[in-house]
DNA sequence: AATGAATGAGAGTTCATTCAT
DNA sequence: GATGAATGAACTCTCATTCAT
């Protein structure tokens, strides 16, 4: 199928490239300066083209930060099932404790994604319904109960709290850049077992 | 004495109810639509003043930030110094069990102050230093370790790890309160539980 | 005739000592900044009373700058008239120096108002006919050429040349003052000789 | 070649068109108005542009205003230069009158260039440091003395009174056109020759 | 396809001035 | 008589966006 060819002409690869040039440069500046920070010429001026060629590829400032929001939506579900193979299949506790630490991680690394789509109250914000990496979450908790592996627990609440215990930890990192933490991988693994411990049998 | 009384002019009792009315708008402005979005004349509207009206009880926005932000702190700070005597005294960890319960129901009972102490964003990345509450909670853990009711850990690490849990379920709870969530007040134990238990001897 | 009595009462003297607190407080405050850059209300923190309390005692900013000139127009004839009898009676070409130096010491002390007579072009800003001080120096060019002291030269021409010099040093005294200037005294008196000399007999 | 062309295309031409004019607009509105008189927004309706439009040309209002003092500058310091060779290198005190007269004439017939380099108010009472016409001024002086064709005068005193005398006479047939001034040519005359000749030996 | 030019809207802030007290 | 409160107008400057080229 011709169609699935993916980039035909040079041009088109050059179109796409800068493309992705744009998203990168502006994911970084995003995540430095946070969305209103962030000005049109600013970004094109680190991209390298022209203002007026952002519009080319983006209809708007929004339509480009909600781009890097699906994005960051993808990739956050990718990262979370690139646990290896041979983890997920074997020890569905493990698996949890690498996909907890992956959530903060991307969390962290995706700041102004993940605050726009966890943390940022904005007009016209829908509610977050419970998503993807949530009901995975929990039917891998769900997994660890069925198994035995976890005490018998509500594995809503279980969710939950692993969810919180997540949450938290992004959400500090994220927002209080500066605070003076202790050793950071640490300290995601440390709130991360925390929580998986206390639901163990 | 009458003259002792704090507010003793209607003149000066109007300006101070403006001055409150102010604060208690940008509050909900500043949470709503983060310290960019807030004008300084969208701002005088919601008040119902004019905006160089604004400039005559704060000196620029961001000293009105400022003031909410100390505000805020405060509020918290007093909300939660009202664990009851006894149980301070008594037994260090079930102290810190109520103290981590305190906060996080102080911070969902006064979620627009709990937002903008903790949650929104800073103008111009200012650091957030360690603050009162966090300095006593560090302290708490501090006596918990040396009376060797916690393993050998890094007070710091420890600190942090349970402010992460507190804040998670907190900001949860309030950012996302059409969330299913289940038992609210199970769920916080099990989540500030989970995070102290980890730290037993 | 009690209309002559200056000052009656103690609050009409008051009110007089505070007016004449802001004339000389402004005169400084526009010497230094400029018409534009003195604000009313940094003028009346200076002086030690409201803003709003300069109204009382000026129209607007304009009437009190005007004030100023006015007074200071006075002062200007004043100070020029103020060479001893002796002098003036005895020798004219000395009283002519005394004049010159006097003319340039009085505009650099009165900067403000020197500028706004003579350099500041103005919306509303009417034509300097030739001016009581004008007039005065060349009545008294006309005495030294009558007296033989000068040579027969125009005194139009004189008395133009001879302020030039004189509004040439005032001029730029006031406008570069941090021009690394020689010794201020001895250059003006060297202007105001250089221009006399030249018309000796 | 047309590519040597200063100005290739039409654009460019444009756009330095309306440089030009926001310029000379400038220009005179300054002369006119002072520094704070201007407002960036008049400025614009004058020149027939949108006021976002001069930051595409100036900077801030302080850089519109800086390049009108170099343009200034420039252009008198290229006035100035035009003394035939014979005459520079042949008498000094000759020349000395020629560039005296040289100065003035082209200050009254480039009056707006001459307002705004030595007249007009610098924003923020910046210095105006010596300058070229005043160091070529000085070097001749001192020239002057070094062939004792002066007296031994201070070499900086005699400059700043030769400048006071040149600037005095031009500033005042430049503000104040409607005085009924004696013939000029040789009322500028006898004000720089009075100012030499009290310099000779 | 890509860009420089251009602009209206709006930001924060200061100002001179008025007015009720 | 004196003042704090209040405001509308104006300021400089930046922004996201559109459009002719």
């Amino acid at each position: 199928m011709t169609s699935q060819a993916v980039l035909k002409t040079p041009r088109e690869r050059y179109r796409a490239e800068l493309r992705r040039t744009i998203l990168d440069v502006a994911r970084e500046a995003f995540n430095r300066d946070g969305y209103e920070g962030v000005s049109m010429r600013k970004l094109a001026e680190k991209v390298g083209c022209s203002h007026a060629n952002l519009y080319l590829h983006f209809k708007d400032k929004e339509a480009l930060f909600e781009c890097l929001v699906e994005e960051g939506f993808q990739r956050f579900a990718d990262g979370l099932g690139k646990v290896p193979q041979s983890v997920k299949q074997a020890d569905p506790v493990e698996f949890l404790r690498k996909a907890g630490r992956a959530y903060v991680e991307f969390g962290v690394a995706n700041a102004s994604i993940y605050e726009f789509v966890f943390i940022l109250r904005r007009p016209g914000n829908r509610p977050l319904t419970p998503h993807a990496s949530y009901e995975r979450m929990r039917a891998l908790i769900q997994r660890c109960v069925d198994e035995k592996r976890f005490r018998r627990v509500s594995v809503d609440a279980a969710s939950q709290a692993l969810w919180a215990a997540a949450h938290g930890i992004t959400s500090l990192l994220i927002l209080r850049p500066t605070f003076p933490w202790t050793d950071r991988e640490k300290l995601i693994g440390q709130v991360i077992d925390a929580a998986i411990d206390a639901l163990l049998a």
